[in-house]
DNA sequence: TGTCCACTGGAACGTACGGCTT
DNA sequence: AAGCCGTACGTTCCAGTGGACA
């Protein structure tokens, strides 16, 4: 505090101190090695259906599935990534497009992003679908070549759009007489396939590639090639780093994106600390940072209505009773809207307000029968009660409501 | 056993905006 | 400049619903 430059002391640390890493990049889950343990059969099967491409024939559609952080797009990239190098040294024609259906979520998007990443730009809005749609066919067909996209989180797209584009990109090729294109549909839905059309499916799953969740014990190999590669020697806590960040990630269901991230955290918590070695403290701190700073993110870049809604359930919570119901959720929330002098959503607004909410996990939403009084939601909030106030009170305009009191309490 | 509440959630539509083609 | 397009965000309308209660 009485340190007129506090910060010279930290990059001092920073920059002069013992670094515990030898190469960061290689900590990111991200990061595609050189080498996938544990995947050697997808590997192969996925490598042996696009190799087909290399005798001038058009691969298999292929659909890969499998639990969120097994290994799916970490493969898929490493084939491409192989299978390129083997186009290059043969100077076979040879193009891949990668593109994760998180962001690119509709029809037009995808065409046209497909289009951007072949070398055509085309605008972000202003064209008709069907007009980029003709313009990719153009593209494909101006440039003799094999293609492969992969589309990356899939059931997305579907889920937001419909499978209209999935069912022209499948058909594509009828309207090709020059280039070949291959589709790889990555899904961690295992349901997916239910909700999809038969005829795309089919189309779509010409192959199909599953992967299984990782068990502890190879998670624990994953860790540990990854750690002789990025860290220096000897400075983790053997073999209690490693094997936590397993545990806990093999409680997740398998997810090496989570025993990569975690392991990644704890060194960087332990570096922050300028310890000179990883222990299982740090893993344990590393654990509860990740999980509230994901949390506070998610509450600070919420828009206004909705953090209105979620202040709502919040106050309700505390003036009230933990479980209200959607209809006193709006009466708080109408009052919190006239006292900020804003309008109002509609009821029908914030029902789905209170889905987004449950569905990026906020709060949990429940639809219940109350017999003669109705149907509703009883919403709960599922983070802690100061850590919304502590977030949303920052906004300064939901600070003026720190004094807000419900009307008819206790009824 | 039928009624009826307090909603839910699907569908259609409106508005604003940025950006295209002609 | 006019007309059209995609997207985001919202409203309006309304059929449907689970189950307590009379």
């Amino acid at each position: 505090m009485d340190d007129p430059r506090p910060l010279d002391r930290i990059f001092e640390r920073f920059s002069t101190g013992p670094s515990l890493i030898r190469d960061r990049k290689v900590l990111w889950h991200s990061y595609v090695p050189d080498e996938l343990p544990h995947r050697e059969e997808q590997i192969t099967q996925i490598g042996s259906i696009l190799a087909t491409g290399l005798k001038g024939s058009r691969p298999s559609n292929v659909f890969v599935y499998g639990k969120p952080g097994t290994g799916k797009t970490a493969v898929t990239r490493y084939v491409l990534r192989e299978l390129t190098t083997k186009f290059g040294e043969l100077q076979l024609p040879f193009k891949s497009v990668y593109l994760n259906c998180r962001n690119v979520d509709t029809d037009y998007r995808v065409l046209a992003r497909i289009c951007a990443e072949l070398g055509q730009k085309v605008p972000f809005t202003g064209l008709p679908t069907d007009e980029v749609h003709s313009r990719l066919i153009e593209l494909l067909e101006s440039q003799d070549l094999l293609t492969i996209i992969v589309l990356d989180e899939v059931d997305r797209l579907v889920l937001k759009s419909g499978d209209d584009t999935l069912y022209k990109l499948t058909r594509i090729n009828y309207e090709l007489s020059n280039s070949r294109v291959s589709l790889i549909g990555i899904s961690n839905d295992l349901r997916f396939p239910e909700y999809l059309d038969p005829r795309v499916l089919s189309s779509l799953s010409e192959e199909k590639v599953i992967f299984h969740p990782y068990t502890a014990l190879q998670l624990q190999d994953i860790l540990r090639r990854r750690s002789s590669h990025g860290l220096k020697d000897g400075i983790l806590e053997e073999p209690g780093v490693i094997n936590l960040c397993a545990a806990l990630a093999a409680r997740e269901e398998g997810d090496a994106r989570r025993a990569l991230d975690l392991f990644r955290v704890s060194v960087e918590v332990a570096e922050r600390e300028g310890s000179k070695d990883v222990s299982v403290d740090h893993v344990e701190k590393a654990r509860l940072s990740i999980e509230r700073d994901t949390v506070l993110e998610v509450l600070r870049t919420l828009p206004l209505q909705q953090k209105l809604v979620l202040y709502a359930v919040y106050i309700l919570g505390r003036y009230k009773h933990p479980h209200p119901v959607t209809g006193e959720v709006q009466d708080v929330y109408g009052d919190l809207c006239n006292e900020l002098g804003i309008d109002s959503l509609t009821q029908r607004r914030v029902s789905d307000l209170i889905n987004d909410l449950d569905a990026i996990g906020l709060v949990n939403a429940k639809v219940v029968s109350k017999g003669r009084y109705g149907r509703t939601k009883i919403i709960r909030l599922s983070v802690s009660n100061k850590m919304v106030a502590e977030v949303l009170e920052r906004d300064s305009r939901i600070k003026t409501l720190s004094s807000y009191i419900p009307k008819n309490l206790g009824k």
